[in-house]
RNA sequence: GGGCCCGUAGCCUAGCCUGGAUAGGGCACCGGACUUCUAAUCCCAACAAACAAAGAGAAGAAAUCCGGUGGUCGCGGGUUCAAAUCCCGCCGGGUCCGCCA
């Protein structure tokens, strides 16, 4: 195992400095290997001038180990490493393999709910990046040690599916200028669901009759009536089978499908109604049951934030609540995936079980920012929507495409690039930000884009091929390392911080940006360091480094749910 | 109107939580890199042939590499030895503040 550079570093430092110093005061630099600013800390706590401290502590630090020299410059304490020594190492990543990176296990169990779309149509682009962030949150808190779950939402009672079930029970047509525009996708049913939703939807909104009819509905269903709610489910049931496919697909898995409709069935949601009404908080008003939160800032325009209709059926809100309650049985900690604009409801959530369960698991949230289209307002409601199904065809094409034209890859890796590009285009940017979806900017292959990755990949299997070393049998000797070989060795070694920080700050991005920048300097020293052709000694460590490149990038790709083909 | 998020070259983006050396990448643009093939031109030569060199085009190595161009880190103030990073005020974009989910 590589020894923490950063850890070791540290060490030494505290000892030579006489005070505490954080894993966080050692850096990178743009002169050393690794820096620290330390200096500047203690001479402001002790009124002196940190160059003379830096050179104070750079003195009483004798180099071991991994460092070879410490210098002072300018104040800061520089570190520069023997490569030499990182070599050894290196065969641990050869040869723990898929487990490179993976961190110690942890005694803790997350419960991590993702993507929950509204069963009322096709996965949109949209929607994407809440699968995608989910699916690799899920992989990399694997990697980090946790036992991780992963569980999807389906929403099979909102007012919507009523509203789609009742348009199939009175056997509305759906519309036809929408199924036109979607005809290459008309027999999933996913897409049979949204068009029916196009049209009741209509109907809903200009037949006061037929809205009457659905809140009937919603009100047998939640009120015993079993054949009512199984109409409602089953449209909800229908089109996640479409959805279904789309995440076979894209290679993201569920562990668990919880239904809305299960708390109704069960009467959770009615003991959720029964203890709140009991709370300090609720009031009543001709609207129905709510909860004042103001005291907490949270305070709707109403006042309330809804728990029940006039009628006393339930919210969303409260279902949710409902839902909350079973998951924070099922694990240590909650994380949900969810987009940003449903920050203020996960805050009401938040503060509900916190304040008036009084509940302590920690219920933690990555929201993302929306990716909007061009000259393009998205509606399910009126028809208009961007169905992944549609990007994914394209990217394969696309990928199809390139390989004729460069005739070196079978056609069978057509998906796998594809959709890497797809998943990496919305992977590489943090979640926060928001994104303009550019079809051609996400279909690229070059710069920064999967396929780059996934070519440095192939590269090294390409190597690894060709060579006739058996791995057991290799002979290390760091005579003449070269700077590209150096800067090999120190990206292949940090991979494990980097999935640490991936895992803490829950963000995907970290290891897109690390694996551009490994395959980056892995291209560089394909061109500038032979392999093959060298003499036995630099050969083996060469295609020790070729190794423990490929299987870190095979590892970090996994870790974005896109896989590495060996030849393309 | 109030809350939260975002603002970094023409475009996209990392870094911000935890202040530290010259703000790190990518796209686009300009230039450079090895090999092979192609035909016309210029120079040298009395002429012809051969050879060499320079330039042009195409293909491959190469879904590659190197270099360059491009920056008021949205604006203004403050804190600090030091601000993209922290604090305050503004501007622009997003989002929320529904008996919708």
């Amino acid at each position: 195992m590589f020894p923490s550079i950063k850890e070791e570093v540290r060490n030494l430092l505290e000892k030579a400095a006489k005070e505490p110093v954080s894993i966080d005061d050692v850096a990178g630099s743009p002169v050393a290997d690794i820096c620290s600013p330390i200096s500047f800390r203690i001479a402001k706590k002790k009124g002196k001038d940190p160059v003379l401290i830096a050179e104070e502590i750079a003195k009483r630090i004798k180099p071991t180990g991994i460092i070879k020299e410490v210098k002072a410059e300018k104040g800061y304490i520089n570190f520069f490493l023997d490569y030499g020594k990182l070599l050894t190492p290196l065969t641990e990543v050869v040869s723990r393999g898929a487990d490179y990176g993976r961190l110690k296990r942890r005694d803790e169990k997350i419960v991590l709910e993702h993507t929950s779309i509204n069963p009322s149509g096709p996965v949109h682009i949209g929607r994407l990046r809440n699968s995608l962030i989910g699916d690799s949150l899920a992989r990399i808190l694997r990697f980090n040690g946790y036992e991780v779950e992963t569980h999807y939402y389906v929403n099979d009672v909102g007012k919507q599916i009523a509203i789609i079930a009742q348009g199939f029970k009175e056997g509305i047509k759906p519309d036809e200028s929408v199924v036109k525009e979607y005809k290459e996708y008309k027999d999933k049913p996913d897409f049979q669901v949204f068009f029916e939703y196009v049209a009741s939807n209509k109907l809903f909104e200009s037949d006061p009759g037929f809205a009457e009819r659905v809140q009937k509905n919603i009100w047998l269903a939640e009120n015993g009536d079993r054949e009512a709610l199984k109409e409602i489910t089953d449209v909800a049931k229908k089109c996640l089978k479409g959805q279904k496919e789309i995440f076979d697909k894209l290679d993201i898995g569920f562990d668990f499908f919880d239904f809305e409709s299960e708390y109704i069935r069960n009467n959770e949601v009615k003991s959720v109604l029964d203890f709140l009404k009991k709370s300090e908080y609720v009031r009543k008003t001709e609207n129905g049951l709510g909860l004042d939160l103001s005291c907490f800032g949270l305070e709707r325009r109403g006042g309330l934030s809804m728990l029940a209709r006039s009628d006393g059926t339930s919210v969303y809100l409260t279902r949710d609540i409902a839902y909350h309650l079973r998951k924070i049985e099922l694990g240590d900690r909650l994380i949900n995936v969810l987009g940003e604009d449903h920050k203020f409801e996960f805050r009401e959530l938040k503060t509900i079980l916190a304040e008036v369960y009084g509940i302590k698991k920690p219920l933690g949230v990555v929201h993302y920012s929306f990716v909007s289209f061009e000259g393009l307002e998205l509606s399910t409601r009126k028809g208009q929507t961007a169905p992944i199904d549609k990007l994914i065809d394209e990217a394969v094409e696309k990928a199809e495409n390139e390989i004729t034209k460069r005739d070196i890859a079978s056609k069978n890796v057509a998906p796998v690039i594809g959709i890497g590009a797809i998943k990496y285009h919305i992977l590489k940017t943090s979640p926060l930000k928001q994104i303009l979806f550019d079809w051609d900017e996400a279909l690229s292959f070059e710069g920064e884009a999967s396929p780059y990755v996934q070519y440095a990949h192939a590269r090294c299997c390409s190597i690894l091929r060709k060579s006739k070393t058996a791995p057991d049998q290799i002979n290390l000797s760091d005579d003449s390392l070269t700077k590209d070989e150096e800067q090999l060795i120190l990206k292949i070694a940090k991979f494990p911080e980097i999935v640490e920080s991936a895992g803490r700050e829950l963000k995907p991005n970290i290891i897109a940006t690390y694996l551009f920048e490994l395959a980056s300097l892995f291209s560089r020293f394909y061109k500038e360091c032979p392999v093959l052709s060298e003499m036995e000694k630099i050969r083996d460590r060469r295609l020790l480094l070729v190794d423990s490149t490929r299987q870190t990038l095979k590892n970090g790709l996994y870790l974005l749910g896109i896989d590495a083909p060996d030849r393309m």
